[in-house]
RNA sequence: GCGAAAGUGGCGGAAUUGGUAGACGCGCUGGAUUUAGGUUCCAGUGGGGGAACCCGUGAGAGUUCGAGUCUCUCCUUUCGCACCA
């Protein structure tokens, strides 16, 4: 007898995939490739039980596949530069480089001893210059292109640590360290031309079926394009003019007046002949940038004290500033029409301004116009040369009218705005640009990428950014005219680094940013990760990918052919209520949990001592509600093909994932029941040769059982429905334990164990693969055939027929498996308890549904 | 407000896609083994009823011989977007 000793065989295991290198690929033509990639992880410490589940659901993935033939590439890798790093690093003076590499230490000793297939020979670091070198040159290049310029923006800035605040370190208006009132101030910054590109990625979203609709959805509505007209509104007293985009051209004649931005110049120009205005102007200024912030501001306005003039009607009407309309989409100017918009209906009734009807309902009814705005599309009215046009035919005749005459155009437009890759951070990729007094703005030569981040830094509580005034990184001579230039100090957000890390992993060591390999490789076929990165990481990769293709680096349109992207972990919540008003979070793990005899839960106590706790309901596992369960802790206890079984067993990948300890048990001790089947069995099946063995009726009986729930196990491979493939191996297990003594029990067995073993490499690769090598099937159990059903041992003699009465069940019938309609319908007649209800009612349609059903429709 | 998804036992979740609702697991109940706890094994477990049966997939309608599944209306929850002109 051997005990089931998780730690021993994963350590074996695990020492015997290094040794013999069986997760390191290459190219091989002759085979198809399967590229597999879970979204690689920040490295903050230690693996959480997010991580645990999105790189298990990645590993059977990738083990399925291998196991199915094809050539699977799965490489794992670090998203090395950021913030946290920052942080740790003040807090324990220390340099960034170091933690960071203290935790990747540790985090890939974690992901080895959860034994993923990776080709450990791929892995890369976003933080070393020999990957970021290549960033650096592809945005040289991109400049080069005119696909990269500097501008102003505007960024949260913290008067008292004279800083750049990232929208998360900005709590109620003020910065997170200094508690000072946070401004909005323009800088210079990079950034890239992403809009040039969002027609493609609109347009492409399209061919991605293997995606998520509703990340499908989510990026379309993050590009948002729409089509309309920009015009031009003449300025009274001025012979400049006042530019607006409208997706509503029709409407135009209802124009009753023009609000503009704040931040627009003719509210600046106007505002410094009036402190009112100014004050008004300033605290549009004063908003926050994040979005959420905008919602509960109030709509208001006030006017600049100059007219606009209607670019049809010649009809002077007031321009507003307002604190709705957003300087950086459109124009940052808008024509108001109150009739047709409910937001400028609004605004309307709120300053006395006239509400004009200049559209009607196709149908000719009736709307009050001054009670409520009519939105829909319909005929114009009072439209001067345009009455009478439905509204799709004035957006073409009004936007001609106005192309004529030089004062609009048809145009389109799009909530995507190019993206700003300035962070003005330390930890980051440093901006590969020098500013020359002589030259201007050069571009680092390739010749001398990559420009490192200097790692050998000191860092205390006071350091704000160590190379921003460092004259060691920042002096350098100019690439051009070798004159004394500075170094731009401001380093790239860290999308940069993930938007190309899938590709360099095909060709980690190769001279250039990418080589052929890529191509081999590449599009990944399969890609894992969170939802929270459905819009900008994957957009970002998505854009990066068409930068590679156009640079001629790689060959393909998308990165991803496919998308799983997986649901959170969750868990119960506890707490008690403090003296002082706030909550103090119990971890899941101390609490004991009362039920009722029907095993309703009743109460909770704290195991420590004995008293309640508030159940606080499941929340996404967090430090904040002290509702995380540490992974290693896990691993330890029950050993990794435990953790795994658990995370696939419990819920489909891409629902959410109810944390419980009972389940975890529960897992475990499924593998128990496997190793103790096999154990026990171990001798009787040495050197077994199950030819020529004549099966009985139960044994018969029992293969049937198990090639069921073996076609259900592979049909749910397929579809990716981990949790009810394990569900299938577990009824096998179970129907192998119901066996005999029997030389024919023993084929059975012989071949059944076989069976769950493949189904389970996978999922818990470790028992499986030990198992396989012990029972004697063969070497290496990722390289064996993998199982299919046996008709023959589907094959029965009588089949079991539901019989309905009117739809409800009232008899099982055995039928014989050759039996023709007529006579299963006829034995179903026969049924005594069919017969007693079908009683008086006269038969009057009978459907047979082959080897399922009969149902008998009387009355 | 707009958009998307989802509502099934005490719980996580099945239902081969319109054909026996509740697979599999957890929990719970009873029993066996064990000095005991734990482990392990056996049996039971949607609700009601002694039974025959009846009722059951958020609510209500509809299509159908037949609906958890399709259609419509409503309710609830979750997620995403949110002054986008």
């Amino acid at each position: 007898m051997q005990k089931y000793e998780p730690r021993d065989i994963e350590r074996q295991v695990q020492q015997q995939w290094e040794e013999s290198g069986t997760f390191e690929v290459s190219e091989d033509p002759g085979k198809e490739k399967f590229y597999c990639l879970s979204m690689f992880p920040y490295p903050s410490g230690k693996l959480h039980m997010g991580h645990v589940r999105n790189y298990t659901i990645g590993d059977v993935i990738a083990r399925y596949q291998r196991m199915l033939g094809r050539n699977v590439l799965q490489p794992m890798g670090w998203d090395a530069f950021g913030l946290p790093a920052e942080n740790a690093a003040r807090k324990n003076r220390a340099a960034p480089a170091a933690w960071t590499y203290e935790n990747i230490n540790y985090m890939k000793a974690q992901l080895k001893s959860l034994g993923f297939g990776y080709d450990w020979r791929r892995e890369l670091a976003t933080c070393s210059p020999d990957y970021y070198k290549w960033e650096q040159w592809l945005f040289t290049e991109l400049y080069k292109k005119g696909l990269v310029y500097r501008k102003n923006a505007v960024v949260n800035w913290d008067p008292v640590d004279q800083t750049v605040l990232a929208n998360e370190q900005v709590i109620d208006g003020r910065g997170w360290r200094s508690g000072a009132l946070v401004e909005r101030r323009e800088i210079p910054q990079w950034f890239i031309k992403i809009t040039d590109y969002a027609d493609e990625l609109l347009d492409e979203i399209d061919n991605l079926e293997g995606w998520p609709e509703q990340v499908r959805t989510m990026q379309r509505n993050w590009i948002g394009r729409s089509f309309g007209v920009q015009m031009e509104f003449g300025i009274q007293g001025s012979d400049e003019g006042l530019t607006i985009y409208t997706t509503r051209p029709d409407t135009l004649m209802g124009v009753t007046y023009v609000a503009v931005a704040g931040e627009h110049p003719l509210a600046l120009q106007a505002a410094q002949g009036n402190a009112e205005l100014a004050a008004f102007v300033e605290e549009c200024r004063q908003g926050g940038t994040s979005e959420a912030e905008l919602e509960t501001i109030e709509k208001r306005g006030m006017p600049l004290g100059i007219n606009a003039i209607h670019p049809v009607s010649g009809e002077s009407v007031p321009i507003y500033a307002a604190n709705f309309v957003l300087m950086g989409y459109g124009t940052g100017a808008v024509m108001a029409v109150p009739g047709h918009d409910e937001r400028d209906h609004a605004f309307a009734r709120k300053y006395g301004i006239p509400i004009r009807q200049v559209i009607h309902p196709a149908d000719g009814s009736e709307v009050d116009i001054q009670a409520a705005a009519y939105i829909e599309k319909g005929v114009l009215q009072d439209s001067g040369p345009f009455n009478g046009l439905t509204s799709e035919a004035a957006f073409d005749a009004i936007a001609e009218w106005l192309q004529e005459r030089g004062k609009g155009h048809k145009t389109k437009n799009f909530r995507l705005r190019d993206w700003g890759v300035s962070r003005q951070r330390y930890w980051g990729t440093p901006i590969p640009m020098v500013h020359c007094d002589a030259c201007g703005i050069v571009p680092v030569p390739l010749a001398d990428l990559p420009v490192r981040l200097p790692e050998d830094i000191v860092y205390d509580e006071q350091t704000i950014n160590p190379i921003k005034d460092d004259p060691a990184f920042a002096d350098c001579a100019c690439p051009k005219c070798g004159g004394q230039a500075k170094r731009e100090t401001d380093t790239f957000d860290t999308f940069m680094e993930s938007s190309w890390y899938y590709a360099r992993y095909t060709c980690p060591d190769a001279e250039a940013m990418l080589d052929e390999r890529a191509d081999y490789w590449l599009p990944v076929d399969h890609y894992i990760g969170g939802i929270e990165h459905a819009v900008l990481h994957l957009l970002y990769a998505r854009f990066y990918h068409k930068l590679l293709r156009d640079a001629g680096l790689v060959k393909s349109d998308e990165p991803f052919t496919r998308l799983l992207t997986q649901g959170m972990v969750v868990a119960d919540t506890y707490y008690r209520d403090q003296p002082d008003g706030s909550k103090h979070w119990y971890n899941p793990v101390e609490v004991a949990v009362e039920r009722d005899d029907k095993g309703r839960p009743l109460s909770a106590k704290l195991s420590e001592d004995g008293e309640p706790v508030v159940i606080g309901g499941i929340e996404k596992m967090s430090k904040s509600k002290n509702n995380g369960v540490d992974p290693q802790t896990l691993i330890d206890r029950y050993g990794a093909d435990t953790v795994r079984l658990y995370t696939m067993f419990t819920s489909p990948p891409d629902q959410s994932l109810e944390w419980n300890d009972e389940g975890v048990e529960g897992a475990h001790r499924f593998l128990k029941r496997v190793w103790a089947l096999a154990d026990a069995n171990r001798e009787r099946m040495a050197g077994f040769q199950p030819g020529g063995i004549e099966l009985g009726e139960t044994q018969k009986a029992a293969r049937r059982e198990i090639h069921e729930a073996l076609s259900k196990a592979l049909f749910d491979y397929e579809r990716q429905q981990f949790n009810t493939v394990v569900s299938a191996c577990m009824s096998m297990v179970n129907a192998l334990y119901k066996l005999g003594e029997s030389e024919s029990d023993l084929v059975v067995l012989y071949e059944g164990l076989s069976l769950v073993l493949s189904l389970l490499g996978p999922i818990a690769p470790h028992i499986a693969h030990t198992l396989w090598c012990e029972l004697g099937y063969g070497e290496e159990i990722l390289d064996a055939p993998w199982p299919s059903p046996d008709e023959e041992a589907l094959k029965q003699e009588s089949i079991q027929y539901v019989v309905q009465v009117n739809g409800k069940v009232r008899a099982k019938i055995q039928v014989p498996a050759d039996a023709d309609k007529a006579s299963v319908e006829s034995l179903a007649l026969e049924n005594e308890n069919v017969q007693r209800f079908i009683g008086d009612a006269t038969v009057r349609k009978v459907i047979v549904v082959p080897n399922k059903l009969v149902n008998i429709v009387a009355k």
